[in-house]
DNA sequence: AGCCAAAGAATGAATATTCATTCATTTCAT
DNA sequence: ATGAAATGAATGAATATTCATTCTTTGGCT
């Protein structure tokens, strides 16, 4: 076997578990992880119902996996955030990566907005939570330190506020009570700003 | 059979079926539609499993019901909203309501926040999701009509917005992210307000 | 009142179904 | 031809629902 061969098989199988974990993600999703069945997620792969335990070892070891995989792609999607010198830009390039990832991604936002602290999750899933968190609580940190956020409201009722409103703007499109263009989302976005600007 | 015996056993059936949704409500909010089996509901309100298809043919015409019982509760927690002279005052009593509702019945809050356009709620439970939209929706209109709130911004982002930041918030208290007292709710509160005051 | 038969309610074991997981067999690549 | 990979029917546990039985209440009768 050489080894052009070799990963010619490495990748199909690798192939396989691509196409198992986003089958998980859009059924778990839409129908939540009980009201989703092991071989609808399956037969949604294209695979038999036997090989997703070549793959996983349980249901909970892939809805876990999954979760890893769809907040991974959040937390990269907010990595390296740029501090700019004018503050307003650090919020809008903040907003702008939120924005990208549910527009990109929106299965995998719908997901995590759904699956988040689900008692079938595993500890070092839990333990992702936070990183996601993390650089923007950063940022947020940072636009308070510089004094153009105020100071007297505490980061994680900031925090709380902008990541539930935006949460809730994509939640509003996703049920049909509203239709996001670039304008709204960013007086979506200014009102954030605004809500916790110093005066 | 007197009629007041005839209420003594209403009541003793009524009970029964107050503690029959209490406790799917409870179990529900926990641990999901599809986690939650129907005998352990009936174990914790105290009746038998069998019994729970007297008071509803289904495991889902009961959640129907819970639901239905939860939305109509918040519902009524927003009726008669008064609108003040003072634009800040409406907006005040408005989340001042919101915030009761939360503390008051969290359990049906978090279920709520969970079951929202669940695919095993009938029509009729869908036809309430307005309901309590509408009262809010008022409010801010009339914060709109008045100038108090900017009119460049559409009513469906204001709300999707002050309601995101609303649930966002309580969730936050609820995985032990925050801690809220008074002082921190009237804080995001005008955060709120000034997210879309008119400058 | 006190008793009794009929009706109704409640029970929980039994049933039927669904579903996660396993494994004997087949398919496929080398 | 051989071993790895894949299959999907078989297994057994879990679970929604049913139903034969028991218990409670009711209302007529003396």
């Amino acid at each position: 076997m050489t080894s052009a061969e070799l990963s010619k098989i490495e990748q199909k199988k690798a192939d396989k578990r691509r196409r198992l974990l986003e089958a998980a993600l859009e059924l778990f999703a839409e129908r939540g992880f009980h009201g989703t069945a092991v071989p609808l997620v399956a037969e949604r792969a294209g695979i038999s119902a036997g090989s997703v335990y070549r793959f996983f070892e349980s249901k909970e070891a892939l809805v876990n996996a999954v979760f890893r995989d769809a907040k991974t792609r959040l937390a990269s999607a907010l990595s390296d955030l740029q501090l700019d010198e004018d503050p307003k830009r650090t919020f809008d390039d903040l907003w702008a990566r939120l924005v990208r990832f549910a527009r990109e991604d929106p299965t995998a936002f719908h997901f995590l907005e759904l699956q988040d602290h689900a008692p079938y999750l595993d500890d070092e899933s839990r333990a992702l939570e936070m990183q996601v968190l993390t650089p923007i609580a950063a940022a947020c940190a940072e636009l308070q330190r510089r004094g153009t956020f105020r100071a007297d409201v505490p980061m994680d009722v900031v925090l709380a506020c902008i990541w539930g409103a935006f949460v809730g703007l994509f939640k509003a499109e996703r049920h049909g009570y509203l239709s996001l263009d670039e304008a709204r989302v960013h007086q979506a976005r200014d009102a954030c700003f605004n809500a916790f600007a110093a005066r």
